[in-house]
DNA sequence: CTCAGAAATGTTATCGATAACATCGGCTTT
DNA sequence: AAAGCCGATGTTATCGATAACATTTCTGAG
């Protein structure tokens, strides 16, 4: 930095008032010291700044280490989108979403002071682990409990259940069956909500509830029984891998999708369109979320009005062949 | 760090080598200033640390940004092993591995001081960028050209496109088609090769290559052709969702598989053994690949002799319905 | 033409750690 | 017993940036 100091003619203080973009610098000098920066290849070193502001230009990222494709899309998108604005991401994932191991990858994220968070928090119990966050540190929860009343940026499950159940019964089906996730997931909590409601309100008979973790293997489970019962005409799952269980258990049972049985999933993983058949499914933004999270975040570093704006991304019904329209 | 020592009654260098582990320190001395550590909760600065040593506890990677499995989920395997080694992974993504993407990110990683530096590339335009990597810094390749003589972790790509072709074999079809992954893709080529070896080694014709994306879309399309043509009878995938886009084109034209044709895939998703018909594939070791990686990375960080070791993962052959051993 | 006040720039202190060198006791060695 | 060495600890400089305050230069009003 003296160099490039030394080089424009000017002090070091006025480089890092180019470099911070402040506003008292005469034009003149500030294009004489960026030739000198270019000239030079200088770079700043970050972690001189993150010294003395006591912030990085790191961003934080809390999530459960997970293949699933949800979460997995969301943290690329979210990188891509920090990257863009500059800030590079750190990723803390844990095994599990419980108290300790989130108080242990915050820690790490704190050392090396980030400048703000974003949580992957689907399952209640990481939004317990609230507290160990410091007051004064930007955090954006995604998937978290939206009572929480924290800024929040989810996709609004409900309304894609409720799509995805409308959608079958106004194909002409009595009723709708639900596989969900795991129960402690919001994901599945909303998914459980918007299905029930939508069928309390057409006044059709409410189902009992199949619940499973997301695993094309459980859903293969759950299909077997379902495939024996002839009254089963309309079957919604919680995400895509678990509808390809089930359409495997019912094309072992001799039952075609869609004339005997219509199959609904939700994520729209890239593959669903080639599904035997083609999977009706219901789309979830990752990227809008993503990059809404971003901003609001950097909205909380910039003024630090504790604006707890809440965001919430509609999702988008896909219909394809496993639940046409009319069956 | 000056509290710690006023209340261990040393000076703050002595923290310092009580915190570094040197090993100049009385044992008795060590104990007081662990226990004002722990009393004070004092945590070290990290930026500080890094500052002065121009190193900091931070591992970047360089990846390309998707959401295939391979990728994602080595990044999640490398995330955890770092994790548990005490290090924070700052995730670089790119678009696309083309030089200029790459030098940017690596200027990022370098900004950040990163300690090490893990380049999953998995093309060869990846390994041309390495000219920006400065010597000093730790470095290790997944996935890249072997060739490139630099510290490298991989699967052992041709062995598994062996294991599969010489299964297909075996089970006793006259040849072997094989559909590959992008050309440019390391992962592609040893497939490819290890798939043409096989099969000119046991005398069998190779037919025509076809290459596609690594997408269910392509394998769909590339698979409608296939279907068409009789003669074709065992088919080799680079992944499984080329295999799941194959399996519906074979299904549409009325092809059985595996009896009419037997296909086998690579990845081994977790989903593939709930394809229809359950997926023969090849299973890779990516948590083995990431763990290798970060002990290689380690290791250079220690001790500076430029040991260019490379590890090599072997692949593990999966048998399921969709080529049984024997037809 | 002078002077206040703002704009532009410079000087010095500071963040929190490690590096390098300095110091101070004991303990061997001859 | 003096010299020399080593282990334990302390002192001071340093990394490269920003913060806070000081100083100079410009600008416009009276």
């Amino acid at each position: 930095m003296t160099d490039v100091a030394r080089l424009a003619g000017v002090s070091h203080q006025t480089v890092s008032r180019v470099l911070n973009d402040h506003p008292n610098v005469k034009e003149q000098t500030r294009i004489r010291v960026r030739a000198a920066i270019a000239e030079l290849g200088y770079r700043p070193n970050r972690a001189a700044r993150a010294l003395v502001t006591g912030r990085s230009q790191l961003i934080g990222v809390v999530a459960r280490n997970s293949t699933l494709f949800g979460p997995a899309t969301m943290l690329s998108e979210f990188e891509q989108a920090a990257a863009d604005s500059g800030f590079a991401v750190s990723v803390g994932s844990v095994r599990e979403l419980d108290r300790s191991s989130i108080s242990a990858v915050v820690d790490r994220h704190l050392d090396q002071r980030v400048a703000g968070l974003v949580v992957i928090a689907n399952t209640a119990s990481a939004t317990e682990a609230l507290a160990e966050i410091p007051e004064d540190l930007p955090v954006v929860f995604i998937d978290g409990d939206p009572a929480s009343g924290r800024p929040l940026v989810t996709v609004d499950q409900v309304a894609g259940a409720r799509a995805a159940t409308r959608h079958l019964l106004d194909a002409g089906h009595e009723t709708v069956w639900h596989v969900s996730g795991p129960t402690d997931w919001f994901d599945s909590a909303g998914r459980i909500q918007g299905w029930r409601q939508t069928l309390e309100e057409a006044g059709a008979e409410v189902p009992p509830l199949l619940s499973a973790d997301w695993s094309a293997a459980e859903g293969y489970r759950t299909g077997q029984m379902l495939a024996r019962m002839p009254e089963v005409t309309a079957i919604f799952t919680a995400n895509d891998h678990l509808a390809l269980g089930i359409l495997r258990a019912l094309h072992e049972r001799g039952r075609r999708v869609p004339h005997d049985v219509s199959v609904v999933g939700f994520d729209d993983v890239p593959e669903a369109a080639y599904f035997i058949p083609p999977l009706t499914t219901v789309r979830q933004a990752f990227g809008d979320v993503a990059r809404a999270a971003l901003s609001l975040l950097l909205g909380q570093m910039r003024d630090y009005t504790g604006m707890a704006d809440q965001i919430v991304v509609p999702p988008q019904l896909i219909v394809r062949e496993s639940a046409p329209r009319r069956i």
